[in-house]
DNA sequence: CGATGCGCTGACTATTTGGTCAGCTTTTAT
DNA sequence: ATAAAAGCTGACCAAATAGTCAGCGCATCG
């Protein structure tokens, strides 16, 4: 079990939502390795004893931030109805991805450093739901090309685009924020990735709305 | 200096590279905090101490595989020569950083790891680098846009784009092998990539070559 | 009111970690 | 042949680290 067998309580609840918040902010720095328990603590602002008396240890902690990170992830692998408009499909698709990596930035950016350093925490069961969730979006792609409703592109390098740009904004957000000469990346900043993206993944397609 | 003042001979270069290298390894799997001498001691099959004979420590260690990360990221920052046609540009950077992303995949996750995490071991120089070499090249996209050689398009959106797709392969390896249900990515699939991504950067800008 | 369980935490332990050093061998230069 | 420098490394050190525990206070339940 993740953490420490004992009875729900209202505070024990919120002390570990605040740890595992804390955890978000160090595992994502750091990674899981390199993450130190008095910082996370610290963070926190709780003993470190504390977190240990919630979390039997370090791997756990990792283990329920991950199962955070997994649920976001999970949630933007959505199901589309059969026989949906590709241009409505494709733009849905990409707008919720960019509000995803809005929203959730941190989960965003462990589950990239997941991915990064090989995967090695995450289970098989998410690697299995997003194979599965892969190959059957890369079908309906293939029946959109076969019925002459998008021009022929692989479709798993489609699908491979839309995740890395529209999570670019929050794994390469010190970088975006240098060139942008900013602090901090907006809502705004988000809406017109979302706007840029939906148009440029629609002239791959070939659903040019503009002409 | 990075490194322990010292003659140079070809046995102590030839060390030096086999520790860089093992370093290497060390650091895109664990990041800087995570990373241990011993393990990179292990991969490079000498004594911990010798990796501290030849390196001041462990952040001069690193100091040495980012300087190798970095060339690697200033080469993929290529000049474009002034009134090219857009299409051989965008097709031959997309090939370049595709093929960059295969010959040095190390480099690419070790940037991608820098980035994630902040980018606080990153020069300040390379961020300007950066920063100019975006500018001068979104101006350039800019001016294509102008004259009409190139359907509308945030000229920031589109490089951060063509980043983020050119990098994945490397950087989410583990979840495209696993997709693929592979061992290893091929050159082949990096070329169909390549081939893919041009293909869709012209659909992007107008430059359809198929129609 | 007393028993039980939750919550807390400073002090502590065992292990890990980056880094050092003295003494040795090999190579190079004179 | 000798001196100097490079190269090497097992043993060691001090600090850092994950994790434990005993003892306490508070809340809840019967």
């Amino acid at each position: 079990m993740s953490s420490v067998s004992r009875k729900v309580t209202a505070l024990g609840a919120k002390k570990r939502d605040v740890i595992i918040r804390a955890a978000e902010q160090e595992f994502e720095k750091h990674g899981f390795s390199g993450a130190r328990m008095q910082r996370i603590a610290d963070i926190a602002g709780v003993p470190k004893a504390n977190v240990h008396y919630y979390f039997s240890g370090k791997q756990a902690l990792y283990d329920a931030v991950l199962t955070k990170v997994v649920d976001v992830w999970n949630q933007a692998l959505s199901p589309i109805s059969p026989g949906a408009d590709p241009e409505q499909v494709l733009d849905q698709y990409v707008r919720m991805k960019v509000e995803f990596t809005r929203l959730y930035p941190e989960a965003t950016r462990i589950f990239a450093l997941e991915l990064l350093q090989g995967g090695q925490h995450l289970s098989a069961s998410i690697e299995n739901e997003t194979r599965k969730w892969t190959r059957d979006r890369a079908r309906e792609i293939e029946g959109w090309i076969q019925q002459g409703k998008i021009l022929p592109v692989d479709p798993y390098h489609l699908i491979f685009l839309i995740w890395s740009s529209t999570q670019q904004f929050a794994e390469s957000e010190t970088q975006i924020k240098s060139i942008y000469r900013r602090k901090r990346l907006s809502k705004k900043d988000y809406e017109l990735l979302a706007d840029s993206l939906t148009v440029m993944v629609k002239r791959i397609c070939g659903l040019n709305t503009e002409r």
